[in-house]
DNA sequence: TTAGGGTTAG
């Protein structure tokens, strides 16, 4: 017996992901003087956005159907809003709808028009099309509101605004609103907002680590990952993300490796995100065979995944495994295509490795076969790289011509450079301008005062310790931690309260010697 | 058909 029309429609559509399937369906059904009846051109649309990813072709057939219903343009503005590319072509097409008479605009609509906004003046004017058509108090169209104005550069005030007069606010809009805090840095108020939910659920949990990890705030992410697993909400791919990412920041290998154990029980370890987020924590807490092995499993290695790992070796200074990396990823890495982080990473390694041609070499790669305009760090690694091998005239012409202003990144790693190859002269221009960037950084003054000492200009030196005891600007000490045996240590720079500072001093000391008999310096 | 959450950089 034949199959019904839609049987068969439907079928072939949730069995392809191919362009000519659709092609021959549609055929098929113009055959059968049905394709542009709204039924199977709504379906042939989401099946462009949801499986082809292709709003070109979605347009195509939009365009071909005589008469159009808000159903269909809804079902074509959430195909361009799946693409920041084709956000103009969203929003151009809702003005459209707007200015013609009818299909008119549907609640439904809203949500996805709003989506496509760029900047504030956009969600502004929807907001006012929205009251116009009397949608203003739809919970839904509220909620929307809120993301979309905490989305755009200057919106935060309005989406506070629309979210305090909400009268029936979900766990959706809370967690757009304690998103919208973390977006511009406010963590305390994402805290906050969070704290005055009824209901969370995992989505308005991730919200807030992730606020939290994104800002720097690591201690805090952590903290609120265990609470969330102790009242047993479980985490997701995106919470573990998040808290792998903590981890890794904070060295907690521990805790990573609870993690690693969680994914795999949970069924993450398909996620490409999560291997992502796991290679990254096992390098940075320095298990790099870890990382490599599990960056090794991912089937599908995607940019990042690439990235992720050269920025390890480079980390560790393992400077041929990284570029061994990073010519992998080109020769076979499936058409990836290296960006502007990758060369970060790949210069870092030739920083730390002292490959100096290989860094040059790679930056000139980086321009001319990729087309990737430098950005600061690229001439930070560069910079670094020439100033450690002691080619400062190379190293001042890449200053002077860099298309930006030096940043202290460029200008420490300068003074870096000078201090090894007993520069002094450049070493003061270079300290001069990092006082310059940041007035208040009292650490640039001790350096200055270091560089006059060196050259023996007495009353200089004296001159800026004085400077410096009026500002009371001493510099926050340096600090790193380890884990050991599940316990966090923490070190400041000249911080002796540590009972086994001599003995680590000790060792500390015999491995500066051993580096330095490598490196054949004194 | 409608609203919220993700990794990598000196």
């Amino acid at each position: 017996m034949k199959p019904n029309l839609n049987e068969h429609v439907l079928d072939t559509l949730s069995k392809s992901n191919h362009l000519n399937h659709l092609k021959q369906l549609q055929a098929y059904l113009t055959t059968l003087g049905h394709a542009h009846t709204h039924f199977y051109a709504f379906k042939l649309i989401r099946f462009c956005t949801l499986t082809l990813s292709n709003p070109t072709y979605a347009r195509l057939i939009f365009d071909h159907i005589p008469s159009l219903n808000t159903h269909l343009f809804t079902a074509m503005i959430t195909a361009y809003a799946a693409h920041p590319a084709t956000h103009p072509s969203a929003l151009s097409l809702f003005r459209h709808m707007l200015r013609s008479q009818p299909p008119r605009p549907n609640h439904f609509i809203f949500p996805h028009a709003l989506k496509t906004c760029p900047e504030s003046c956009a969600a502004e004017s929807l907001h006012a099309q929205i009251v116009k058509s009397g949608f203003h108090e739809y919970p839904v169209v509220q909620t929307a509101l809120v993301d979309s104005y905490s989305k755009v550069s200057g919106g935060l005030g309005n989406a506070k605004k629309v979210f305090d007069e909400m009268s029936d606010r979900s766990v959706v809009s809370f967690t757009a609103m304690v998103s919208g805090f973390a977006r511009v840095g406010d963590v305390e108020s994402a805290v906050r907002v969070f704290g005055e939910m009824l209901d969370r659920d995992v989505p308005s949990w991730n919200a807030l680590i992730a606020g939290c990890t994104q800002n720097g705030a690591f201690t805090q992410g952590i903290e609120l990952f265990r609470r969330m697993v102790f009242e047993c909400n479980r985490p997701n791919g995106v919470t573990v993300v998040c808290a792998l990412s903590a981890c890794g920041h904070m060295g907690m290998l521990q805790l990573g490796r609870w993690i690693h154990g969680y994914v795999y029980k949970n069924g993450l370890a398909f996620d490409s995100f999560v291997l992502n987020a796991l290679v990254d924590m096992y390098g940075k807490c320095g298990s790099l065979g870890k990382a490599r092995k599990v960056f090794e499993m991912n089937p599908e290695k995607g940019l990042t995944s690439w990235n992720s790992m050269i920025n390890c070796f480079a980390l560790h200074g393992q400077s041929d495994s990284a570029i061994a990396i990073f010519e992998q990823m080109v020769e076979g890495g499936g058409g990836v295509r290296p960006d502007e982080v990758t060369f970060v990473g790949l210069l870092n390694a030739c920083t730390h490795g002292g490959l100096v041609e290989k860094g040059y070499w790679y930056f000139e790669m980086m321009v001319q076969e990729y087309g990737i305009e430098p950005q600061i760090e690229h001439y930070g690694c560069l910079i670094d790289l020439l100033g450690r091998a002691g080619r400062f005239d190379e190293a001042m012409d890449v200053v002077k011509g860099m298309s930006m202003e030096p940043d202290e990144v460029v200008w420490g790693s300068l003074l870096n450079g000078c201090k090894v190859h007993g520069r002094t002269d450049l070493a003061e221009f270079a300290a001069k301008k990092l006082i310059e960037i940041d007035p208040h950084n009292g650490g640039y003054r001790i350096m200055l005062a270091n560089v006059y000492g060196e050259l023996g200009k007495w009353d200089e030196v004296r001159n800026v310790w004085r400077t410096l005891k009026q500002q009371k600007s001493y510099k926050v000490p340096g600090c790193s931690w380890i884990e050991v045996d599940d316990q966090v240590h923490q070190f400041y720079s000249l911080d002796k309260s540590n009972p086994k500072t001599e003995d680590l001093y000790i060792v500390l000391e015999s491995l500066v010697g051993f580096r330095n008999e490598v490196m054949g310096e004194p």
